[in-house]
DNA sequence: ACAAACCGACTGAGTACTCGGTAGCTTCTG
DNA sequence: CAGAAGCTACCGAGTACTCAGTCGGTTTGT
């Protein structure tokens, strides 16, 4: 009946496990969780195939750490700068996304990369990912629906745009730019993106809000 | 040096492979390519694995049927109604999004599906099939740009927009608006489809042109 | 001494693809 | 007009390979 179990992993331990996860999400992010091997993973990570499985007992185990992973990436993506943004989330995407062209072969594109990739092999609803990733996408959609409905209460936002549809909105764009941005890395993200949260927020603002 | 070779297929022949592309499309929506077997495909379509290896020689080949089915179906999508809808291509689009509920389990679905994870499985550069999305996606950008700079043209569509950015972020909407109703179908598709594209025609549309 | 961290060798279930055929239809030939 | 020849359309049984996961061990840190 012991609430926490002890930590049985040294420090030394931990760090082999990220280490794992660093290289299983680059992996991951270039041909998908089917198209990797863990003995791709393991020798990248420096280690053997029966050592990557006595950190993850199965692959299946090691995804869901990789998915771990993943959503709190996106959880600071959106959020990491300030809890109720109100209609400055379009702002803060266009901010986040206009770093992408600088970071194609980096950490962060590895991360978006997944996010497609994942996706993509989850669509079926029996597959393993598949209800956390309808569960990422349902909290996702319910926080930036909670944001633009309070941006409405404060008299930011215009009473006559549905909340919830436009938060479907503002990530099926944000879901749809990434995805065509991986695909061909030389269209112009930052420009499209600026363009959109000028006309986003245009549209968006109530009379009074704007400065 | 006769221009045509013979057409070798038979009636027969042709009906079969278009049956095998049929169930490969289903399958790949479903699981993907690399999760799905050329035993799974055959069987579906009722012949043994070699016999399907006879129509076509390999499974990348049958991926590039199964691609050039999907890319049909794209083009009829969009440009079905008309070669230059002008800034109407937002009311197609909307209108087509809106029959997707009732559909989830049918032939479009499969395609709509196969696009998303087809992607995912194809952002790799080195991929089999990622010329082939590059260069769908390069097409469609360049066709709704034109769609759009025309419509400037005739007076329909404001100036102060840039037709290539706000082409991106059209197909970008209609991708990730695809990708969540895969994931989640219960998502209100049709409703978000309509306040977006009347919120979209509201800031295209030239003060004029308004009827 | 003891447990966490790790490894080499193996296994069994897939996988795409090949090989050597056969059934049935059409077409050419004596 | 018989029948040989040739073609498309298919199949059963393999082949070489890859994969996730197991087993029985050894090393390393404390």
């Amino acid at each position: 009946m012991s609430p926490a179990q002890k930590p049985k992993t040294s420090a030394k331990g931990l760090e082999t496990r990220d280490r794992i996860v660093d290289v299983a999400v680059r992996f991951i992010a270039r041909n998908g969780a089917r198209g990797t091997s863990l003995a791709d993973i393991a020798a990248e990570a420096g280690v053997s195939q029966t050592g990557l499985l006595y950190h993850f007992r199965s692959k299946e185990a090691l995804l869901n750490a990789v998915m771990d992973r993943h959503l709190a990436f996106s959880e600071e993506w959106l959020w990491g700068d300030g809890p109720d943004p109100g209609i400055k989330i379009v702002d803060i995407i266009a901010k986040h996304m206009t770093s992408w062209p600088s970071q194609h072969d980096g950490k962060v594109a590895s991360l978006l990369g997944m996010n497609t990739v994942v996706l993509g092999e989850n669509v079926s609803p029996d597959t393993d990912l598949h209800p956390r990733l309808v569960d990422g996408y349902r909290t996702t959609i319910d926080r930036v629906t909670a944001t633009l409905r309070s941006a409405q209460e404060r008299g930011e936002m215009r009473e006559d745009i549905d909340p919830q549809l436009k938060a479907m909105e503002i990530i099926a764009f944000c879901y749809g730019l990434e995805a065509a941005w991986l695909v061909d890395p030389t269209i112009p993200v930052a420009a499209a993106a600026a363009q959109w949260a000028a006309q986003q927020t245009r549209q968006l603002a109530t009379a009074s809000a704007t400065s």
